[in-house]
RNA sequence: GGUGGGGUGGCCGAGUGGCUAAUGGCAGCAGACUGUAAAUCUGCCGCGCUUUGCGCUACGUAGGUUCGAAUCCUACCCCCACCA
């Protein structure tokens, strides 16, 4: 059910195909992000029209609001949500780091101060594996403890450490859910909708943790291995405030020790420069709110760098979004209207800007696999980084 | 014609002697965003310059009082309400 066949290498990147229970995933790719069990703002339609094979949803959000019972009772997050290909859950770790403030680390688990309405929440790693078996994605992920990039040293330390305590106590939980998991006793409602999530079953991914220090990276993945074996390993704590030459010395430094018949998974990954460098350095998988957050923002990826919608300059351009781009708001729309959209603060702009941010990773994605398939990723890569030019960027 | 209220920067609207180039909001301009507390946040926003500063112009118009006026006085112009 959950197997990862390497096509080929190049240099350090990978491309491979990722069989789960709900479809396949051609690697490298990108996972657009849906907090809620929805790409923000999009159909699940236009989701999959933009390419892609798999999306994510969150734990600590779903189990909040509507919580994990609705969500089960309603056929699990596939049937729920209406996308029927891969899913992946994260586990409410990310938010140990981004909900700082307004949570408190013990041992035991986390206990937080709901955003919504105040009361406390804890999660545990235990809790975190049921949760996300209710929501029943085809990944569920370990929960960690995320630590900002500038952590020092000791705190990196107690991070990883207790990370891979709680991966210890994940593994136990996970595997007692689903050895009680028994396909012919799923307790059905009335109405004859099955109570678990589409009846399938679900795979646990480890994270790797130890801040931007290599021999406590190095630990982190020793640590992550013994307890394997593991159908994907995740890198988590990157992109979390740390300068980007750091995420890469740390990608490089873990290369050698990660196993190379599973998918690796760059969490929170990233910028469209970002996928490239993660790529060229052997990760197959990542995820990111930047598209969709930066569409709603107006602002979008094109293959010559980054551009502001909103800006004055775009009022009377004719001119698509990029002109290399297939989805469906460069094939049809104008700069000129997507920029009267944001003005107008119609949401449909919000919308179209998104689809184009998703297509537009996806597609780089897409076209690294090709390349990295007829070896020449690294000419692709820096051919891309020629015309691709961030404003503020060296 | 009379009485009362009012005319402030692109718009709305505070401000009733110095701390006011003038609070706010809107509009506009630019930027940020990396496992989503985000359709959010930040900066700029009279003109010019050698721009952490300097100069000029400015609160209907003209004049006056004062060391100093968007703020007080006079006249005029315009707008609104009510009365004739």
């Amino acid at each position: 059910m959950f197997s990862f066949q390497l096509h080929a290498t190049d240099g350090l990147a990978r491309a491979g195909t990722l069989t789960l229970p709900h479809g396949t995933v051609e690697t490298p790719a990108f996972m657009p992000v849906g907090t809620h069990g929805t790409v923000r703002g999009l159909h699940p339609a236009e989701v999959r029209r933009a390419g892609a094979q798999i999306i994510l949803g969150n734990t600590y959000h779903l189990h909040l609001r509507p919580g994990e019972a609705v969500v089960q009772a309603l056929g699990g997050l596939h049937r729920f949500s209406t996308w029927d290909r891969p899913m992946l859950t994260d586990s409410g770790g990310f938010q140990v780091f981004s909900l700082e403030g307004l949570r408190k680390i013990a041992e035991e688990g986390v206990e937080f101060v709901s955003h919504l309405d105040g009361s406390r929440r804890t999660i545990t790693p235990e809790s975190a594996m049921e949760i996300q078996w209710a929501l029943g994605a085809d990944i569920a992920m370990a929960f960690d403890h995320v630590v900002p990039g500038q952590a020092s040293r000791e705190l990196a330390e107690e991070g990883l450490e207790r990370t891979l305590r709680w991966l210890d106590r994940c593994k136990r939980r996970h595997a007692e859910l689903a050895d009680s998991h028994q396909p012919s006793a799923i307790s059905d409602l009335p109405d004859g909708r099955r109570l678990t999530a589409d009846g399938s079953v679900q795979t646990l991914w480890p994270i790797i943790q130890g801040g931007t220090h290599d021999d406590l990276r190095q630990r982190s993945i020793e640590g992550v291995l013994a307890l394997g074996p593991w159908t994907g390993i995740a890198i988590g704590g990157l992109s979390v405030g740390e300068p980007k030459p750091v995420m890469h010395r740390v990608l490089e430094g873990l290369n050698p020790a990660l196993p190379t018949d599973v998918p690796r998974y760059l969490m929170g990954v990233g910028f469209p420069d970002d996928l490239l460098e993660g790529i060229a350095r052997g990760v197959d998988l990542f995820d990111c709110v930047a598209p969709t957050r930066n569409g709603r923002h107006g602002s979008a990826w094109t293959s010559t760098g980054k551009v502001n919608i909103r800006a004055a300059p775009h009022r009377l351009s004719e001119a698509p979004l990029d002109a290399d781009c297939d989805c469906e708001t460069c094939q049809r729309f104008s700069r000129g209207y997507l920029r009267h959209l944001f003005m107008a603060e119609e949401m449909l702009g919000l919308r179209l800007v998104s689809i184009h941010n998703i297509r537009f990773l996806i597609q780089l994605g897409e076209q690294a696999r090709v390349a990295i398939l007829e070896d020449r990723f690294d000419r692709f890569h820096h051919d891309w980084r020629e015309r691709y030019h961030p404003r503020g960027a060296p």
